[in-house]
DNA sequence: AACTAGTACAACCGCGGAGCC
DNA sequence: AGGCTCCGCGGTTGTACTAGT
């Protein structure tokens, strides 16, 4: 963990007439800073991001606070690194979905975009890229030659409009039609990873999510999420929760405790977050209203084998939109 | 020990959408 | 309708840390 950027510290916006904005700070939190904004979300809850940077006394935009708060100090993050099945679902979804990290990470309990989104850029990306180039050369600089495409266990030699032809349904100008690639031949992005899946190629061609259109919005449980993933739900399959944003509604202040001295490491039965030099230990920080408590599952407890299993095996797809 | 290159990740920036007046 | 503010997202940057020489 990084050391709080002490030049950073004193790095101020340039000053205007307004007093307030030019002591703005940028740069990197101090653990002070740090204290000021979890008090006061776990006081006042969420409001305007301007006037909790305000009321919480910091010299930061409302911006800065909001980043800090959901990249780093909610208490439901589960820091630490990314296990295996994590990286596996990140890859996977984002074969789906493609650069949608906000949708990813709804996905992944307890993890940021941001935290994806850079596990992605530094280490995944890379190493899908080094397993491939042993397996799959690609010219991308010439699109009209034929490449391999994985759909399911075939490997189908076919031009960038033929895939783009699939994502289209050339009877109706709403409608997109999936049939013909996941009929008969069950459509597995893990596949396409697994044997011959380029990711600059392939994957940003083969990027499903522009295949798809954005269903209804539905109830809000699965609010923004697409298709694919709408279709899988509607089957009954197992979807992780989403990441509960909104938790700061939930939480209950009087249930709040930070222990601000404890060092203890053991988090098994707390919600811990580390910041930079300290560790905070939060005891029944919220009433985790957990959509998924009646299914006896937890935070990053879900059941990931059944979800891999079924997100990767849809019987049919076939999106209307509306 | 000193330097360099590579890596990881926190934070910033710019943009677009939504809501309000 | 147009302007403003706020929020959220994805891309990018900056920098502390680490490994290699």
């Amino acid at each position: 963990m990084r050391k709080p950027d002490l030049m950073g510290r004193d790095r101020v916006l340039p000053s205007n007439s307004n007093m307030n904005k030019a002591k703005l700070r940028k740069g990197l939190w101090s653990p002070e800073e740090d204290e000021k904004l979890i008090k006061y979300m776990l006081t006042n809850g969420q409001g305007c991001w301007s006037d909790i940077a305000r009321n919480a006394g910091l010299q930061r935009c409302g911006k800065s606070c909001r980043l800090r708060w959901i990249n780093y100090l909610r208490p439901d993050l589960k820091r630490g690194a990314f296990s295996p099945q994590e990286e596996e679902l990140i890859i996977h979804l984002h074969s789906i979905l493609g650069n949608r990290w906000s949708q990813i990470a709804a996905r992944l309990p307890g993890r940021t975009d941001n935290e994806i989104k850079n596990f992605w850029n530094s280490t995944l990306k890379k190493r899908l890229k080094m397993n491939n180039t042993s397996t799959f050369s690609t010219n991308d600089s010439d699109s009209s030659e034929p490449r391999d495409y994985a759909i399911g266990n075939m490997i189908m030699p076919m031009h960038d409009h033929d895939i783009m032809t699939l994502c289209m349904d050339s009877s109706s100008s709403s409608s997109i039609s999936m049939q013909g690639m996941v009929t008969g031949n069950q459509f597995d992005s893990f596949s396409m990873l697994n044997s011959r899946y380029d990711v600059t190629g392939a994957a940003s061609l083969f990027d499903m999510s522009t295949c798809f259109p954005q269903v209804g919005m539905g109830d809000g449980f699965y609010g923004d999420h697409y298709g694919i993933l709408e279709a899988t739900n509607k089957t009954g399959l197992a979807l992780p929760p989403l990441e509960s944003r909104s938790f700061e509604e939930k939480n209950t202040v009087s249930n709040c405790r930070i222990d601000m001295e404890s060092n203890n490491n053991n988090c098994s039965d707390n919600i811990c977050f580390n910041n930079t030099d300290q560790r905070f230990k939060v005891e029944n920080m919220l009433e985790l209203e957990n959509h998924w408590q009646g299914e006896n599952l937890r935070m990053g407890e879900w059941d990931f084998e059944g979800f891999m299993e079924n997100i990767s095996s849809f019987p049919l797809l076939d999106f209307q939109a509306e």
